[in-house]
DNA sequence: TAGATTGTTAATCGATTAACAATC
DNA sequence: TAGATTGTTAATCGATTAACAATC
């Protein structure tokens, strides 16, 4: 799904801002400009004042911003101030991992279940979150009121096991298997690539490397 | 570290494309026109067209791209034809989830360490790869020609162990931790921040909510 | 009031798409 | 040779930055 209006390079962004404006809160700071922020963050004021006008105006002339206010308001538009009910689809490893990731409940993202296809693994908890069978899942969706799904299974599954979600009313898919989903346009999907954020970080060392040769 | 010459955003596709051809290869595909790949793609033909050329003349006139050559030429583009010795710092949940994945070895990049300041863990290995103290990391990177540290601590510590590691000869970081880490420019920073990525999907999920609620 | 800083319009820059001549 | 499809230039589109009037 893209998000019709505002860019999604400015949605990429938006959490970067919450995150800084988290800091500057934990440190006691009351307002910012536009420029301070900027040169924290090593972006131009021109594009935060840009990015944030896209939302409303938050600020006051001769004044700035008030941290608290701000990160109140993008938590707000970035829906942190809801709750959103998740299950894992994959407990191997990384969904193990996510589901034992606790600061993921702070911002309102609540792991409700986990599902696998190994029977091993029936009944074991993770965090206080029980393993379950793949059979349960569509009971489960409906009863817990499901909107996310993480999909940590490996990609010869993924596409099938995405649109068996979907089709039981799963919202959004936070994909973590190596393949491309292709939903209705009305879903939600979130990649996480992992080896191809390996092979960009690769391309980059490579690159370094080649243009500095000269040097030695 | 930005990359001179190619944008970021060709280098960001770049890894899309090789998997595409890989999964061309595996089904037997000789050959394919920047217009049949577009459309498994769903991007224009133009811009394939445009990216590979970037890097070179790859295909032929009335013919298209051979798609093994093509997988190789963009294999060692983004440097797949070499081995990357990585060390992860952090051995919670999620570093022995990265260490579980051996499927980043057949790209070549190799874990040979894991790292914590936990003692408990000292010792125990992840599928074969042993467990160290944080006082051993100085000689290991030196000792085993380690170019990527993969960071999957706490915040709080991210950015002075990054330093050290820099320090140390590190030429790249993958960064889990969820903060920027700011290091000098001849330093490969690929940052994964999960938590961020988590609020993009809740902030689609709610604009499509809000776009469509007159629906009903 | 004077100074600071926003919100917003206009200018620039870069990335994407379209078009087509070159050529296999 | 005729048809297909690339490589590449030109046109368009969108995102970023600069500038400044509005206003706190």
């Amino acid at each position: 799904m893209e998000g019709r209006g505002i860019s999604q390079a400015v949605i990429r962004r938006l959490p970067r801002y919450y995150r800084y404006l988290g800091e500057l809160l934990e440190d006691g700071v009351e307002r910012i400009s536009s420029n301070d922020l900027s040169k924290r963050m090593k972006v131009t004021a021109s594009q935060i004042r840009q990015d944030l006008n896209n939302f409303g105006g938050f600020g006051q002339q001769g004044y700035g911003y008030n941290v608290k206010y701000l990160y109140t308001e993008i938590g707000k538009i970035l829906g942190l101030d809801r709750k959103h009910n998740m299950i894992i689809i994959g407990a191997g490893n990384l969904g193990q991992a996510l589901a034992n990731y606790a600061a993921f409940e702070r911002s309102g993202f609540v792991t409700k279940g986990l599902f696998d296809v190994n029977p091993t693994l029936a009944g074991i908890t993770v965090r206080g979150i029980e393993i379950r069978m793949m059979d349960e899942i569509k009971s489960f969706i409906k009863n817990n009121d499901i909107e996310i799904a993480v999909l940590t299974i490996p990609k010869a599954k993924a596409i099938s096991v995405a649109n068996m979600l979907v089709e039981n009313g799963i919202r959004a898919i936070w994909n973590f298997a190596h393949t491309d989903l292709n939903l209705p346009e009305n879903i939600v999907v979130e990649n996480v690539h992992l080896s191809e954020s390996l092979m960009r970080l690769s391309y980059n060392v490579l690159r370094y490397k080649e243009t500095h040769q000269e040097d030695k």
